[in-house]
Order: C-alpha cells, then structure tokens, then sequence
DNA sequence: AACCATACTTACATAAAAGTAAGTGACTTC
DNA sequence: GAAGTCACTTACTTTTATGTAAGTATGGTT
C-alpha cells in the first residue's frame, strides 16, 4: 500500500470506499440497495416468491406503477431480483430473487419480526 | 367486532392501521422508526454503548449537526433511546439505548452483515 | 475582556424521492 | 372496429429529506 493511501485511511478513519462513494457503516451500503420506501417491500414480496408486476401491484396496495417500475429496475441494477419477459400477450414479466438477493432474508424477516413486534406494543398502548 | 369494520378489512387484504396511518407489512412499520439514511446508523453506533453528541459526529462524519439533532429527537420519540442532559459547563449530553431500542440489535447487525459482504462483492469484481 | 467548549436552534436553500395522470404497443375478445 | 389486457413510459408536480451557515447559552480559562 502506498504511503499517501495509507495517510488517507488513517486520516478519514475506517471507511470502505467504492469508487466515488464513502461509507462509514457497512449499513449505508446496505442502505443503498434496499434504502427508501419501497425497495424492501418489494424485496420481501418477491423473496417469498416469484411474481409478476401486477401481482405486486396488488400486495402493495398504495405503490404507483412508476414507482413499482422504477424499484424493481434498480433492485435489477443491484442484481437483487432478475426480470423475465414471457413474448405473449398480454405479456407476463415475472420477477424473481437472485442468489445474491436471497443472502437479504435475514435483513428482511428481521425487519419485519421487528415492526410486527413494534406495532403490536403501539396497538397496546393509547 | 362491527361488520362495517369486518368489511373494511377484507376489502383492503390483510393491513396494519395505527391510527391514521397503514401498512401493508411490518417492514413498513419498522422504516418508519429507522428509515431514512441517518437513524439506523446512528441507532447502530448507540447500541454498541451509550454516546455523547461529539462522539456521534466523530463516529458519522458526514452528518452535519442539525441532522444528528433531529435524527436523534426522532429516535427518542420513538422510544429507542434516551437521552441525559448534565448538569455541567460545557454541557455534556448521553445516549442510550432503550430495551426496546435494544431489540433492533438483530436488524441492525443483519444490514451491518449484509453490507460488509455486498461491498466486498463489488470491491472483488471491477 | 476575549476566547474556548458543548450541544444545540433557526432560517433558509437545495436536492432527492415520490406521486399524478395520461399515453403506448401488441394482440384478443366482443 | 371498439374495447380490454398487461407492463410499462413520459412529462410534470408535489412533498419530503437533507444540507448550509450563522447564531445562542452557559460558564470556565487566559
């Protein structure tokens, strides 16, 4: 390792660098593929399952077409989930999970095990 | 219960309602307490040991002070930490994780996993 | 008296995320 | 041939999140 690397790294504190990106916590990476409002969800749906695009539609009652469109894309783009066009018609896309976006079970049940638990000690309260 | 509720609620599926809000999963529920890009890390770093203000913004270096501020007011309306005002010149400030704080320990620790081996899967390709 | 530290607060500005509504193409059924 | 199905796209608007920079209070130190 080159000596003004080093200085950098010692300078910045322990940080993981990819390409123009900076990340204290190995969270914000995680944050990255599946950060937002949607792309968990959707995530969680499809790792239960293949799906098609309105079958989404339908488990995720208040998403918008653009926004389905869009998540889906980027989950994609992190190869989280695969598209596969059927050529019929109407056509038939349907959304699978990867082997790297099934490695996101853990993170997806935890989060869900927790909000189940969390809204039942709200429903217990007021 | 009133049918005009039965009713309600088969026609929605199976959802969450807390008051004027709904959620078609638990994850839902969860994003609304550690969504965003700053509350799981800073609830990360809290839970490894209580934390003063300076600290966090030594630990979370890109945050800017008005972020962690209400980052943290959130959390602790939330309920996930506390937080201890000293009686002291210059004033020092703690916080802690609650019990209930604590229990997202498993979620927490499930990102912080995941992104370790997702960043070291890009970092080993291009 | 001037300066330092801590943990904020405030007003304002910008950027990013999410939402709305209308339209597209290819083929099927009525 | 009009209407319907599915899985989108596009242009545009609104909302939410995040950021910047300056200021505040208390009291200790030089």
């Amino acid at each position: 390792m080159a000596i003004s690397e080093q200085q950098a790294k010692m300078a910045e504190g322990k940080r993981l660098v990819q390409g123009d990106k900076v990340y204290s916590t190995p969270i914000e990476v995680t944050l990255e593929v599946i950060g937002g409002k949607w792309k968990s969800v959707i995530a969680y749906h499809i790792i239960q399952g293949p799906q098609r695009f309105s079958e989404l539609k339908r488990l995720i009652p208040d998403i918008n077409e653009k926004m389905l469109t869009q998540q889906l894309r980027e989950l994609e783009r992190n190869e989280v989930i695969t598209r596969t066009v059927f050529a019929e018609v109407p056509p038939r896309v349907e959304y699978r999970i990867t082997e790297h976006g099934a490695s996101l079970q853990p993170v997806l049940e935890a989060m869900c095990l927790w909000g189940r638990g969390h809204w039942q000690q709200l429903a217990a309260k007021p």
